[in-house]
DNA sequence: CGGCCTCTTGACTAATATCAAAAATGGTGG
DNA sequence: CCACCATTTTTGATATTAGTCAAGAGGCCG
């Protein structure tokens, strides 16, 4: 099985996945759909009992403060789920924005349960996948509060970085990345000037460079070092169910 | 059925449930063990299968940055869960802190597993609290982000003030609270002297007073509209399921 | 060409941390 | 009951970080 999406490769880092098992995976992968970059696809009305297996293209999700500003709780990249949660769940609380056109994967509610009740591994892998999820929120937490902007801004790009070689994105020395500043600061919690000036002092110290769309890491050991970054709650190192 | 355990009583605003439920419920409740209070019941090594349903006392769960600084990711009441998740998953990449003596029941995988099993409606009881657990992370996340040291404590103090409520502490005027200036600082990301000035500060403003272990509403509306407090993410106002 | 993003920079300001130390507080052993 | 110790709360002075305001520069698109 060579040519996988990247939810199956993702997922096969952390369960090694039967032939049988990854049919029933790429049969989730039906129903495409395209969705262009901006328009919110807001996870309310009609659609509230289904989610997306992201295919291409970034998301992200965020709250908007009463006061205007925005925190944006995660980004989410190939292979990721879009509002998993709200399928189990009927809170959908906060909003998808997609970064860049996408393309996405609806997936119903009762596809995906009686996915799990045939393939009950996968299922497993699944709850692997949305468990790590969680576990990036808090790392995320832990960043915005105990953080300084230098090392906050090193984490989350080694972090994306990480997550992208998940999925087969991106080398060891950099990956493409359509963030703007902007998008930057609101998933940080810092002001797009601020953004600014934490990238260019990273850039002028030869540690990180983000330029035209592209990070490269200049000196990544150091980068990591920096931000403290560890990254045993990404890394399950290898299928852990045989 | 009068005598509820706190987790029956909150359970019971998500979803009605019949008498049999909250018998196997009950079930859950038995080993109960006791943990002194500051000593880490750290969730490895033997126990790796098991989690915890708090019957009494107040918990955090935390994680410790590298250079000494902490940051603490939620706080736990009575009928709250200790290590759900590490329970489906090995992943324990937190700790948890008995803020005053506990008392908690152990719970074993197995006996979750079965108890999901034979009864349904309460593993979507249970899935649903642990959602709203993962929405609290989310919003606590913005708070850290973008809400300022004062909306921050409010938002916070009154948080709290619901949750207790759901299982039946405190009144709409305010609660005990063990929880030391240190506790709110490493929750809020704040210095422990910054916090003492902010709760001065709200206390000198009419707004809340926080002393001698109890917190006091003074005027609980304008704390609220300080806070841009909207606690439907809390309150799902009645059970869903008849 | 003109408008709209995005990025960049400078000057100034506000929020919060850090350092230091004193007052309460609570528990413990004598 | 008292003296002592550790913890917690409180306050002041000062330092640092990051935000705000303002403005210009470069691209991209219609």
């Amino acid at each position: 099985m060579t040519d996988q999406s990247p939810l199956g490769r993702k997922l096969s880092a952390f369960v090694a996945l039967s032939d049988a098992e990854l049919a029933v995976l790429a049969g989730l992968h039906q129903r495409r759909r395209v969705f262009v970059a901006g328009r919110d696809l807001v996870h309310q009305g009609q659609s509230k009992q289904a989610a997306y297996i992201l295919a291409s293209g970034w998301v992200c999700s965020y709250k908007i403060q009463p006061d205007g500003s925005r925190q944006i709780v995660d980004f989410q990249i190939p292979g990721d789920f879009l509002g998993l949660r709200s399928v189990l769940l009927r809170t959908s609380d906060h909003s998808f924005e997609p970064i860049v056109d996408i393309e996405a994967a609806e997936v119903l509610a009762s596809d995906l349960l009686k996915a799990f009740a045939d393939t009950p591994r996968l299922a497993t892998a699944i709850f692997w996948a949305a468990s790590r999820d969680e576990a990036m929120v808090v790392e995320h937490l832990v960043g915005v509060g105990r953080r300084d902007s230098d090392a906050r801004m090193a984490h989350f790009l080694l972090e994306l970085g990480s997550r992208l070689a998940l999925v087969g994105i991106g080398s060891k020395d950099g990956y493409d990345c359509p963030l703007t500043q902007y998008h930057l600061a609101d998933a940080l919690g810092l002001s797009a000037v601020h953004v600014n000036r934490v990238l260019r002092q990273l850039r002028e110290r030869g540690l990180v460079t983000f330029r035209d769309g592209h990070v490269s890491f200049d000196d990544r050991d150091r980068l990591a070092e920096l931000a403290e970054f560890d990254s045993t709650y990404l890394d399950h190192e290898g299928p852990l169910l045989k």
